[in-house]
DNA sequence: ATTTCGATGTCCGAAAACGGCGAGTAACCC
DNA sequence: GGGTTACTCGCCGTTTTCGGACATCGAAAT
């Protein structure tokens, strides 16, 4: 059974869903690969796994919260839940490229593929994958937007505003 | 979670499996598309659904039950669960063709596309695919063997053996 | 009397396309 | 010279696409 519930944030309004008391998703809701809220779904902000998201959230864009913790869910293959368990492990206020992330994942020559699977990750923010940049400074992409990432980075104080 | 038990028959051995109190699956183990046995399935030869399916195949082959009274659950695309509603209406000691399968099921067109659905029923005997045979006469295929399509048959007077 | 062909839903394997990359090279501008 | 773009080319897991193969059958061609 999926539940799912609604947020709202200073970067744009956020969908989530959970299953089995474990966080499942978390998208901005134009994002590229958002899933559609499906019929049998059931709205509940309130349950520990989205009540604590929307709560941690919140501390989130406040400043008051670097990491996140909530039993987490997502849903792909071992290639990509390997590299979205290494892009967790990258503290706020930090980035890498997606080379290194790669390495991390233990597949050094899979740079690519790792940009792929980033771009698939389920749970934004959380998984925190806007801290992955490209090997020369550029930001490369994100799901959200580029405009959000750019954001998402000035408020870990990684982007000063420099590049307008 | 999956319940399965094995039963024996003057045909060879089956494998069934339930869930939800309705059968799923009922295969000869050496059948083509037999599920393999998972590793969290739980053996149980005595419940509802696979109690009753023992007991009813017992009658079967004694030749003292014509029709079975299951609740049926099998797994399939919509176009294939009309197919084997439709088979699962052709009365003991009767055939049809895989031409007229497919005209009562709604597909008139789809006679071969019947064939091959027919080929995944997944609840053999009950859901009795061996009645189902080809325009000519040809019983064509069986998944668990065309000497025990024919041998069913012949338990149910349609084939007196005629056929060297 | 036999062979060929087309229509049909599903599954499966193979092959190609597709990215949120990165290193190497070449041109280009002070 | 340095420094910086711009472009090309290999890399790699995933996704999509495509082509057959099937538990068929009737009509048309040979």
């Amino acid at each position: 059974m999926i539940r799912y519930a609604r947020f709202t944030s200073p970067l744009g309004p956020l969908l989530a869903t959970a299953v089995d008391g474990a966080l499942k998703s978390l998208n901005f809701i134009d994002a590229k690969y958002t899933p559609p809220i499906g019929g049998d779904w059931i709205e509940d902000p309130v349950s520990p796994p989205l009540g604590n998201c929307a709560r941690q959230l919140g501390e989130f864009f406040e400043g008051e919260r670097g990491a996140f913790e909530l039993p987490l869910a997502p849903v792909g293959t071992p290639f990509q839940k390997r590299v979205w368990q290494e892009i967790a492990r990258v503290p706020f206020g930090e980035t890498i490229t997606y080379a290194q992330l790669a390495q991390r994942a233990g597949f050094a020559a899979s740079a690519r593929a790792a940009g792929s699977a980033t771009g698939r990750n389920p749970i934004a923010i959380v998984i925190p994958c806007h801290r992955i940049v490209g090997s020369n400074g550029n930001l490369t992409g994100y799901a959200g937007g580029l405009e959000r990432k750019t954001k998402l980075l000035e408020i870990e104080g990684v982007l000063q505003g420099s590049l307008v």
